[in-house]
DNA sequence: CTTGTCAAAGGGGCTT
DNA sequence: AAGCCCCTTTGACAAG
């Protein structure tokens, strides 16, 4: 083929049917009576006319991969590609961005330019699309996280909310109750108790005179809906934790009163600690077991 | 004059 | 070693 003439339009036709694009290409690039490899009135990217030549005669032999040849029609500077060849290489890119050695060639070829600037642009154009795909994944993980915050807020509110509630709630049963208790004055500790150790006796002692001023069975019931709610383990934490002291002696104290015997006696207190929450049938027996073992040294 | 965009070059790493 | 790709930088150019 050394020496055959390769006109621009015909390149570009075998190429463009090669590459599925001569009809989209039909348009702006084989105008009629626009003459094969001849000029166009093109603008640039910004509209201002280009007046350079859309394909440039092209000698075979004076295509390769030797980037160190002259390029008589483009001075040494850095001149932008016309719109026509852009439009070309985006159609270009859209079916393959990867640029295979051959098709470089031929669209080097077609559009007379030097394969080395192939190349380039489809380089460059692979960095902006990768640009581009950052950004947009970028908006993607922001809008995602955006909903997620939101979500994530709303039910903070709804949590901080709800404990106020419970916080209001166990304030007023509590100031119901001391209302209607007023004349109930425990004199002394039970008799039992007196024999707990000391640390036990004086967490009970401090509980004992709190705790006589409200009705044993309602704030029992009280605390076992809030333990209900919350993880025995983390009952004696926060919010909860001034209840579950008061109730602890109280329940302490019905045992005392119903069976003397499991209370007075050290040893019972712990073994009541072995009482599993799933064991329904232990029931307020359970609470006191957590809120004894809580308050052993 | 500054800023943004694009074509191109240079360098380093990887593959064949 | 050659060729390619990616990343960064450079230079030209246009717009504000």
């Amino acid at each position: 083929m050394v020496g055959k003439r390769h006109h621009g339009s015909s390149n570009m036709a075998v190429l463009l049917q090669s590459q599925g694009m001569y009809k989209e290409f039909s348009g702006p690039l084989f105008a009629p009576g626009t003459p094969s490899g001849g000029s166009l009135d093109l603008k640039d990217g910004h509209g201002n006319s280009l007046e350079r030549p859309l394909f440039r005669p092209v000698e075979l032999d004076e295509i390769g991969d030797d980037d160190s040849g002259e390029y008589p029609h483009q001075p040494d500077k850095k001149r932008r590609l016309t719109t026509c060849q852009v439009q070309f290489l985006e159609k270009s890119f859209e079916l393959e961005n990867k640029l295979e050695p051959e098709r470089k060639l031929q669209i080097a070829k077609v559009l007379g330019l030097k394969p080395r600037q192939i190349a380039v642009w489809f380089q460059n154009r692979r960095a902006r699309w990768k640009t581009k795909q950052i950004e947009k994944d970028y908006e993607s993980l922001k809008s995602s996280y955006d909903a997620l915050k939101m979500d994530h807020d709303s039910l903070v509110k709804e949590k901080e909310d709800l404990k106020a509630e419970v916080l209001s709630l166990t304030k007023r049963l509590l100031k119901e109750e001391n209302g209607s208790l007023e004349s109930f004055e425990p004199k002394r500790l039970p008799d039992n108790l007196q024999n707990l150790d000391s640390t036990l006796a004086f967490e009970v002692k401090k509980l004992h005179g709190q705790t006589m001023l409200c009705k044993q069975e309602d704030i029992s019931s009280a605390n076992s809906a809030i333990l209900d709610s919350e993880s025995p383990h983390h009952a004696h934490e926060g919010d909860c934790s001034m209840l579950m002291e008061l109730n602890s002696y109280s329940n302490a104290f019905r045992l005392h009163h119903s069976d003397h015997s499991q209370i007075g006696d050290v040893d019972d207190v712990k073994h009541c600690n072995f009482l599993s929450p799933e064991d329904t049938s232990c029931g307020s027996e359970f609470h006191v077991a957590e809120q004894v073992f809580w308050l052993w040294p």
